[in-house]
DNA sequence: ACGACTTTGTGAATGTGCGCACGAGCGTCG
DNA sequence: CGACGCTCGTGCGCACATTCACAAAGTCGT
């Protein structure tokens, strides 16, 4: 009935796929389709169609019976609930290796999130250049925060710093932040924070590595039940 | 309990967080803790209590009663639940920018996951040395995979090319793949693919951002204009 | 040696997400 | 203009995940 079927909570696990929906209907509005029904982008985003349409569903009801959904249309929508019809600057914190990598590669800048600023502690990095940024010093932090209204900040110190950095990202007025460090990072309630661990990422595959040497060589009598095998 | 307490299957959810606990598990033992309660763990895994032991009793009855858990043995048996009692080598396809941040890195070996070969489809890449690696040509790929028996393989080629580079993976032999492309990859079953997606991880963030400045300024249902939003 | 205290391990309750299956609407064709 | 076919939206049951709450099992002090 009434159009506040915005503001409901959407579940996180859709909120994860949303994302990937958006980036695909990108990509085939870019060759040029008009229409995708929830099968066709099920296909696509390799998962099954009745989820697909549930995760529609949050966002309202932007498909047509019988036909699909306008790519188009589709993309304003998830566009608009991630917040993605305007920009979000960006701070980066730690300008070693991977600081480095992520403030050249461009990638934020092209998808909405434009680098305010790249900061260190280090005096020998302040002032170097990268990927079109000027590091500047980490007591800077709160100066630019403020004056670009930056409510994204990412982590790309070592471990032992990480936690400082969050400290100092959330005295600056940081909402979210994304922590690349192999650290859980303490912050106060209302903050966001998403870890991406390489370490992580890699145990996780290690472990199914293992399970599938251990099932190979058959040395457990308990161990395979179905043969329904798991995979993305 | 009973021995075959083991390749009893291990919920994903699980699985995910042991890596965290390990990591943590680690540092402590490193200054000088030897004993830690399912309460402790919980305080600097940010998680509750009761679900630590539960996590941990899936991989067997390690803990003391009215003690607690035994640091070193725990890192023990974690390690061998994950499969990191002994060494996955990985390759990494895509010697670009992020590519050579993953080369340089030095993560990978440091944690067990020494890189065995690293490879670009572009002959101006070829032969260039990255994080001590020398860059092969994608074409050698199988030779490597089979003579060193890697079953991991890291994708940090552009959007376009990652369908191929995993098609070559499995082609190759790796039954696990870390995807860092924005592309939902396509694989045969059996094979584990994990993507970490910049971007994905991003929009997530401003998708909580978006709703704590919609909060923030009482609900409007649809906001058009991106209002100056500060929170507590 | 025993009772008080601590902390684990786990059954049961609750919460969250997934996928089937089907009704409801839309377009099309006869 | 009505019947038919396609595809969306969603109620419902199932499986998985989280949290609670407590008995079991150990330690420690006296």
């Amino acid at each position: 009935m009434s159009p506040q079927h915005r503001r409901r909570r959407i579940p996180d696990a859709t909120v994860a796929r949303l994302p990937v929906y958006l980036q695909l209907l990108n990509e085939r509005m870019a060759a040029g389709v008009t229409n995708l029904s929830s099968e066709d982008i099920a296909a696509l985003a390799a998962v099954n169609a009745a989820k697909v349409r549930k995760d529609l569903s949050y966002i309202g009801t932007y498909g047509t019976r019988g036909v699909g959904y306008d790519v188009e249309y589709l993309v304003y929508q998830i566009s608009r609930e991630l917040g993605l019809d305007h920009e979000w600057s960006v701070v980066i914190v730690g300008a070693g290796n991977l600081g480095q990598a992520l403030g050249g590669y461009g990638g934020f800048n092209v998808r909405g999130y434009p680098v305010a600023g790249m900061f260190d502690i280090d005096e020998t990095k302040v002032d170097t250049v990268v990927g079109g940024v000027r590091v500047k010093h980490l007591d800077d932090l709160p100066k630019v925060v403020a004056q670009q209204q930056v409510s994204i900040g990412v982590v790309a110190t070592p471990a032992e710093a990480a936690q400082d950095a969050a400290d100092r990202l959330v005295r600056a007025g940081v909402t979210s932040i994304l922590n690349f460090a192999s650290v859980v990072l303490s912050v106060p309630l209302g903050v966001t924070v998403r870890t991406v661990d390489l370490g992580v990422a890699l145990q996780i595959l290690s472990y199914h590595e293992q399970r599938r040497v251990a099932a190979a060589t058959g040395l457990r009598p308990v161990a395979d039940e179905a043969p329904s095998g798991r995979s993305a």
